[in-house]
RNA sequence: GCCGUCGUAGCUCAGUUGGUGGAGCACUCGGCUGUUAACCGAGCGGUCGCCGGUUCGAGUCCGGCCGACGGCGCCA
């Protein structure tokens, strides 16, 4: 006995099914009835066609059930594929076999939304065309991360997500209780790949990041997926170097693969393509400062660090991002080094996204000083204690190396066009929500 | 932490000077043989965020609290 063939429905919207008899599956989307005939508009993961039931095709019973089947109710139907202008996509299932799997009950989310509503509907808002797109260039630019460094022959690290101490400084971390002691959510990946780049040299990771911040904008998450490298023998001109072509093999990738979804979330396919085929500029940190009193008359004391609305100014004379390096070394974690030839700065670069979308990366050369490393610690009031394990890395062979981390749903939401950073991830969690 | 906006039907909102709470959508019923978030008619639907105060009378005025969202700071 032969099982049913389903056919997918980019599939006939690609004109590869014309007057054949075939079965679909899928949710209703959209449906209307008019007395004798019932417009239905099926969904399925790859796009959403029209199936039309007629009184006359198909048997009372079925034709009474099509009329009453709410919507996201999952129907199986059987029909003949006709060309025909009236339908949405140019294609309609006219269909002789109405099945209902389950018919849905009232479904919640209508005609008008709100933010909040349809982030305590985020299961079943997830159905939506937008959150189908975004979640199908997530998946793209995740897999072109993976390819990106496993083409550079990058090894994959992992590290634990519970961590004994913080990384970046501040008090930023979710506590958990690990036993009869205290640990930490992993706020960064780093000082464990610092370890792995004596045995591996070229590392890299994707994986979920967590801060406390008490950050309430739409570019904050409190958990969010970073994807950080580290690597040995590489010093910050070579470390930018790779930032902006991981950047944009990602952007190539989307623009490839994913044209469709990007015209559902209005997003300028040409624009994207030409910014992946740009150079994208380094500056310094003075630099940025002087382009903003001369142009913007926006002055900001040396020693500052670049507030968002700096940053989105200085964007303004930028269409690609744009590298900003040798930021002032006072306002930067306690191993980012000091650059020799610009005293007072450090060897760190920040990667800002254009459009407002703020910094989509952090990185730097690492320092090699321990007992500078332990002065700042000390500044910050940390226990440098905690961190003998990683002075060690400094006294066996240490090498110059770097590293930086990609905020991931900062890159989708930027490609993606998003008014919210909350919807470049599946189930956002933020100060006040983790639910569901 | 600071600043701002908002809490009225399942959802989105209106509600005048304080006088028995409305609309659209959704849902139910009826009508319609080409709809495009269909349309037409009827019905169902309320702890006006919570507590207290003023008043003959509070969704509306006053005080306090709670919650949500956004902006800044900080970060990716």
């Amino acid at each position: 006995m032969s099982e049913t063939k389903f056919v997918a429905i980019n599939e006939i919207l690609s004109g590869n099914y014309t007057d054949k008899h075939i079965s679909v599956r899928g949710w209703i989307y959209r449906t209307r009835s008019s007395g004798n005939i019932v417009f239905i508009n099926l969904r399925d993961a790859t796009g959403i066609l029209q199936a039309t039931v007629k009184r006359d095709n198909l048997s009372d019973e079925m034709f009474e059930e099509a009329k009453k089947t709410l919507i996201e109710s999952s129907i199986i139907v059987k029909g003949t594929i006709a060309e025909d202008k009236r339908a949405p996509g140019g294609y309609e299932l006219r269909v002789d076999t109405f099945q209902v799997l389950q018919s849905a009950e009232p479904f919640p989310i209508v005609e008008d939304q709100s933010p909040e509503f349809l982030l305590d509907q985020r299961h079943l808002w997830l159905r939506s065309q937008k959150l189908n797109a975004v979640l199908k260039i997530r998946s793209t630019i995740v897999g072109a991360i993976h390819q990106f460094f496993r083409d550079h022959d990058y090894i994959e690290f992992d590290a634990p997500v519970l961590q004994p101490n913080q990384c970046e400084g501040g008090a930023t971390l979710f506590e958990v209780k690990y036993y009869d002691n205290k640990t930490y959510l992993s706020q960064s990946w780093q000082l464990y790949a610092e370890a792995a780049v004596f045995s591996l040299e070229k590392v890299y990771n994707m994986g979920p990041t967590f801060r406390a911040e008490k950050s309430k904008t739409s570019r904050h998450l409190s958990e969010f997926w970073m994807a950080e490298m580290e690597a040995a023998w590489v010093k910050l001109p070579k470390l930018t170097e790779i930032a902006k072509k991981e950047v944009q093999f990602i952007l190539k990738q989307v623009v490839e693969k994913n044209s469709p979804e990007l015209q559902v979330l209005d997003q300028d396919v040409e624009k994207l393509k030409h910014i992946a085929e740009s150079e994208f500029p380094t500056i310094t940190y003075d630099k940025a400062l002087s382009i903003l009193k001369e142009n913007a008359n926006m002055k900001v004391p040396w020693g500052k660090d670049l507030r968002t609305i700096e940053e989105n100014k200085l964007m303004e004379y930028f269409e690609t991002p744009v590298v900003v390096t040798n930021y002032p070394l006072e306002i930067m974690a306690f191993y980012k080094p000091e650059d020799p030839k610009k005293p007072k700065t450090a060897l760190c670069f920040d990667m800002i996204a254009p459009s407002g979308y703020g910094e989509i990366i952090g990185g730097s050369q690492r320092s090699e000083d321990i007992d500078y490393m332990k002065k700042r610690l000390r500044e910050t009031g940390e226990d440098e204690e905690n961190y003998e394990w990683y002075f060690d890395l400094r006294r066996y062979g240490s090498v110059p190396h770097s590293g930086y981390g990609l905020g991931v749903e900062r890159v989708v939401a930027w490609i993606c066009n998003l008014d919210n950073i909350k919807d470049a991830i599946p189930f956002p969690r933020t100060m006040n929500r983790f639910q569901p």
